[in-house]
DNA sequence: CATTTAATGAAAATATATGTCAATTGATTT
DNA sequence: AAATCAATTGACATATATTTTCATTAAATG
């Protein structure tokens, strides 16, 4: 899912029921011109389409999210910054994050023995799994001190 | 932390430069009532203080959830509902989430090892760990049919 | 018990996301 | 390649969740 063809997204949509759009083709494109680890809000995501001359609707834009997230292709993060953000979804990379409740800082980091869990927690449950996520709040060491306030 | 008295709060709080309230000992009792699993949302929270015959502003419930969080009493969940949802923070427990991203259905977990993985990975970048949640985002059997539309 | 400053409540403001609906366009059929 | 039909879009309105502001109240400290 890290390179996805205009013909092959067509297909991915097409197979479903939906429709192979020029919007949904630009989005995606964006969310693949990105590097590992960068992520997108809605509002942002907008924002680069218009910097590329593409005028989407800010509507298309979160139908579009949904629609992409709902289909495995992109993953929605909950980062602590007030609002969701998104990026590919690569399934092989393990990829999570570590997030400082105060500062808001944000590491990546990699951890292959959770999607293995993921599965099989999936599995058993009857579900197909699109994304599995682990998320560790806590406090930074530049935060970390006892004076520290809200 | 599964337990904490008022006094117990009242030293939690005054260790880092903030006050005991009657506001907050309410919302924590709350929370400590609630049976494993259950979760509230600041709306859900503040009728659950009405019905208690608390009259708690919604600002303060805001409030009182995002210290609580910052000190890691409480967890915050993001379980594709549209709005956050809380529980009592038990690390021990290792409690994760499974949830449809077309239903929304929710379902817990178990799983130790996860907490370990949080433990070594947060040491390694200098964060202390208030939380750790694995949540893995899917298509339920009911919901996982060709025809499906968002 | 006086002082200091954090916390609260009420209302307004903000932000994020969703819904509506007429117009458009993609997929499919003829 | 034209016609058909439903999905999709854009513009705008709307809803909802959350945050901010600020005057008032009340913990903590000495």
């Amino acid at each position: 899912m890290t390179f996805l063809s205009d013909t092959a997204l067509k297909h991915e949509l097409n197979a479903r029921g939906f429709r192979s759009t020029p919007q949904r083709q630009k989005v995606l494109r964006i969310f693949m011109a990105l590097t590992q680890g960068e992520h997108l809000s809605a509002e942002n995501l907008h924002q680069a389409l218009e910097e590329d001359g593409e005028h989407i609707s800010l509507s298309t834009v979160y139908r579009t999210l949904h629609l992409m997230v709902y289909m495995g292709l992109l993953r929605e993060l909950e980062l602590a910054e007030g609002h969701k953000h998104y990026e590919l979804n690569r399934p092989m990379l393990d990829h999570h994050h570590l997030v400082c409740v105060h500062c808001n800082q944000t590491l990546e980091f990699s951890e292959s023995s959770i999607s293995e869990i993921g599965k099989k927690t999936a599995e058993t449950s009857g579900y197909q799994v699109l994304d599995c996520q682990l998320t560790l709040y806590g406090i930074c060491s530049k935060c970390y001190m006892p004076e520290a306030r809200t």
